[in-house]
DNA sequence: ATGGTTGTCGAACAA
């Protein structure tokens, strides 16, 4: 089974980009970040006419989440547990029905800039639920996969220039602690893993702005983390970084994991 | 050089 991520900013502007990388990749589900769109305007008959089973968590302008599958899914559940106030449209989890059910969870982490400031501690707050939530899903000892954009750059070698991240929401320390203090729960960072010593990247993100793409000045902000029932099914995963250089790209990249269900 | 780019929406805001 073959589960992907991508932050497509944009699900409108990004129809024919999508539709392609969905046609190579071959990817059995999907989950999205920044539709940026409400449920009614996502383009689901295209997906569906292309044989993509939707389910969407949108919201006016920015942020929202949706998966698109080729296989059943079960028990879809919107938005993130632990804030009944919050109406950010960020979280989207369903079970996959292949070989083996896997339960997936996509997520748009917030940006949580500038920081300090009330969005960096909303970032935080946002993870501490997450956490918790990852806490539920590993005990229920499925296989799980959350993934997306988690706006965490995790160490110095997921920057190519970790010098300019200093000050930003993205590489504080009490940002990448609370990524650690999940993962130190049980999970297993899917790309990581396939390449513990690597020393750069993969690079799933570069700025719109400032040629970052042609300077190749990426971060590593895309992450897969695998319960340990998912860690034991893991055949492989990558990055798709050649679709940043595609027609009117998203300024992120897809990645995705394969595993044995 | 206090910049640069993109999407949504239709004036700013978020990233």
């Amino acid at each position: 089974m073959k589960i992907a991520s991508f932050n497509i900013n944009g699900i409108r502007a990004r129809i024919e980009a999508l539709s392609d990388w969905l046609a190579a990749a071959q990817p059995d589900a999907v989950v999205l970040q920044e539709i940026k769109t409400v449920d009614e305007n996502f383009p689901r008959a295209h997906f569906e006419d292309l044989g993509w089973t939707v389910e969407t968590h949108g919201q006016k302008g920015f942020n929202g989440v949706a998966i698109l599958s080729k296989l059943p899914l079960e028990d879809v559940m919107r938005g993130l547990p632990g804030d009944e106030t919050d109406e950010q449209a960020r979280y989207i989890e369903a079970t996959v029905i292949g070989d083996r059910a896997v339960r997936i969870a996509g997520l748009y982490l917030p940006n949580g800039n500038p920081q300090p400031g009330p969005k960096f501690d909303y970032k935080l707050a946002w993870m501490n639920r997450l956490q918790a939530r990852a806490k539920t899903l590993r005990d229920t000892e499925m296989p799980v996969v959350m993934l997306g954009d988690f706006n965490v750059i995790p160490e110095t070698r997921d920057a190519a220039r970790p010098e300019v991240w200093v000050d930003d929401a993205l590489f504080q320390p009490e940002s990448r602690a609370a990524l650690r203090r999940i993962e130190l729960d049980g999970w297993t960072d899917a790309i990581r893993i396939r390449d513990p010593h690597g020393q750069r990247g993969p690079f799933t993100f570069w700025d719109f702005q400032g040629g970052a793409w042609s300077k190749d000045n990426g971060i590593r902000i895309d992450h897969m983390l695998l319960s340990p029932q998912a860690a034991d099914l893991l055949c492989d995963a990558g990055v798709d970084r050649e679709v940043r250089a595609g027609e009117k790209p998203s300024d992120h990249v897809p990645v995705w994991v394969d595993l044995a269900a």
